[in-house]
DNA sequence: TTTT
DNA sequence: TTTT
C-alpha cells in the first residue's frame, strides 16, 4: 500500500562482486554497485559519456539469490524504489546515502557466470517468516565476539528489526 | 542513446512551490521537492509510514511549465532518471546530492490550481536551440549585481554549459 | 519469478464505472476501461490527439477496492502486465483480447469521489488464502440458478481456478 | 505531450529475426516478436509457466538499428507504449491488433550476435526530417511496380503519412 | 515540506 | 516463435 509511487528501473552492470551481510536474525542484506551509462552528443558533435553508480540493496531471499549468482561485470535488471537515508557519524557529521531497494531482479545476458541458476529472475518476498537463514549461521559464527558485527557503516542492516524487510 | 537503463517514475505531492532559476544563457532550471509515502503493517500489526523527499530537477521548457503551473501540495507524475552529484564546498567538505532529472511531467488531479493549462502534460526537449528564454531576462535583471547570481549552492545550474540540458 | 520483464504503467481516466464480478470461489474480478491520450503536432503544425482505451483487470482484494472507490471519470495510476488472450466463440470464430492485469493501483486527484478511503493505494495480494469473499456471497445468491453465472464472455473469470489469481 | 501515461517496459527474447519494411517515403518500420515468460507455483506446488508474445514496432532510425543488430533469440529491453488498432478486412471482418510502439531499445547480453554495434542502445527520434532512408531505396527498387507494396496486412505502415512517426 |  |  502506498500514497504515491516511487519506482526505479535499472539495467546496468555490476562494478564489483555483491557484498552479502546478515542481520543478527539471519536475514541477508546484499549490496550491489551498479553502473548505468548515458551517451549523447554535445553541441560540438562530440560524444559525451556519464556513468551513474547506484547502490542497490536486496533483502532476504532476493539478497541470497543475488549473492549467489551475480558477479562483477554481470548485467542485471533491477526494479525497486529510492530510499534516502541520513546517518550521523560518531564525529557528529551527517552523511547522506541514497539506496535503491530492490523488489525484483533479473539476471541478463545468458549466464556465462556459471552455476545452474543463471539467467533466472527473482522477486522480493512480502510477508515475513519465509526467510531461511541458510548460510547466515556460518557467517555469524565466523565473527563471533562483536557487539554489532554487521552494519558498522550504516549499511542499512541496523535500520530495521531483524528479519523485517524494510520499506 | 545509452548503455543501460536509468529510469525513475514518481507520483507524489509537492512540499513547496517550485523554485525556478535561470542559467546565464536563459535556460530555466526548476527544482521540486516531491513526497512519496509508503505505508505498511509491521509484524505487530501497526501501521508504519515512511516518506521519501525527492529533489526533482526540470530543465528548459519543461522547467518553465513546472514553474508556471505547479504549486505546493499539487500531485504530479514525474518520469526521469537518477543523477548523483558530489560537490566540494569552500571548506573542503564533500557533499553528495541525488537528483531526479525529469524527462516528462504530468499534472494530476484535475487542476484546481488555476491557469488554463492545468492537467496537461509536458515532455523534455531534446535537440538544442529551441529554448526560448522567455521570462528569463526579467529574472536576470531582478538580480543584477552578483558574480554568480545563479546556482550558488550547486543547484545543478553550473554543471553544464548554458542552454545545454544535462544528462 | 520470471524470465523476462512485462511491465505496464498507466495513468488515465475511467470511461465507465468499474464492473465487478466474482468467481464461484468468491474472488472479485474487476474490469476498468481506462483512457490515455497522446497529443502531438503533426508536420503541418496541427494538434493531433489519439486515445487508447485499456482493458484493466484487478483480482482479489485489489479488485474489491477498485470496485468500491473508483468511479467513471476518476483518474488512476495502474501498474501491471500485459496479457494476450484468445477466445474461440461458439461460432468457431477466434477473438483476441489484450488485458492489463493490475498489480498495483493508486487513486489520483484528491478523492472527490467520496468514501473515506479515497486517495489511497493498494497492492495485489500474492500468496493465496487471504481473500475474504466479503460481498461475494450475496452476489452469488442474487444469481442462483445458472450454470456459469459469471464470465459468460470470457472476462478472464473462467481462465483460472477459483481464488487463484492468474498470472 | 500527453494527457495520461501509457508506458510499457519489456525485457524478452526475440522469437524470430526482425522484419523490416519501408514506407513509400523510406521510413523503416520494423516488427519484433518478443517473448516474456512468467513462472509461478500453483496451489499444488507445481511450477506453471506462461509466455506472452508481444508485437513490437520500431520506426525510423530505431527500426533500422533493430533490423541491423537484433537476431532471433537475442535478449532486448524495450520501452514504449501500447497501441490498439482495428482493421476491417476486405471480407468485412474486424480484426484487432495490439502493438508495443518502441521509444527506446537496449540490446542486452553482451552482443555475441556480431557486428560492432552490439550491446548498445538507441532512442526514438522525435522531430521529423532526420530520417535517412539509408537502405530503403534498394528495398523499394526490389519491389517496383505495386500500388501499395508495403503494409498489405495492416502492419502499421499505412496508418500514417510517410516519414511521420506515429504516436 | 506534501498528501489522504 | 524465444530463453534458461
Amino acid at each position: 500500500m502506498a500514497r504515491g509511487v516511487n519506482k526505479v528501473i535499472l539495467v546496468g552492470n555490476l562494478g564489483n562482486d555483491p557484498e552479502v551481510k546478515y542481520t543478527q536474525g539471519g536475514m541477508a542484506v546484499t549490496s550491489l554497485s551498479l553502473a548505468t551509462t548515458s551517451v549523447r552528443k554535445d553541441r560540438d558533435g562530440n560524444t559525451q559519456e556519464r556513468t551513474e553508480w547506484h547502490r542497490v540493496k536486496l533483502f532476504g531471499k532476493l539478497g541470497e539469490i543475488a549473492g549467489e549468482y551475480l558477479k562483477k561485470g554481470r548485467q542485471v535488471y533491477i526494479e525497486g524504489s529510492i530510499r534516502y537515508d541520513k546517518y550521523t557519524g560518531p564525529d557528529g557529521v551527517e552523511k547522506y546515502f541514497t539506496d535503491i531497494v530492490a523488489d525484483e531482479m533479473q539476471m541478463l545476458g545468458g549466464g556465462e557466470g556459471g552455476g545452474g541458476g543463471g539467467g533466472g529472475g527473482a522477486r522480493r518476498e512480502f510477508g515475513g517468516g519465509g526467510d531461511r537463514p541458510s548460510r547466515a549461521p556460518q557467517r555469524q559464527e565466523s565473527a563471533p565476539r562483536r557487539e554489532a558485527p554487521i552494519a558498522k557503516n550504516n549499511d542499512f542492516a541496523d535500520d530495521f528489526a531483524d528479519d523485517d524487510i524494510p520499506f
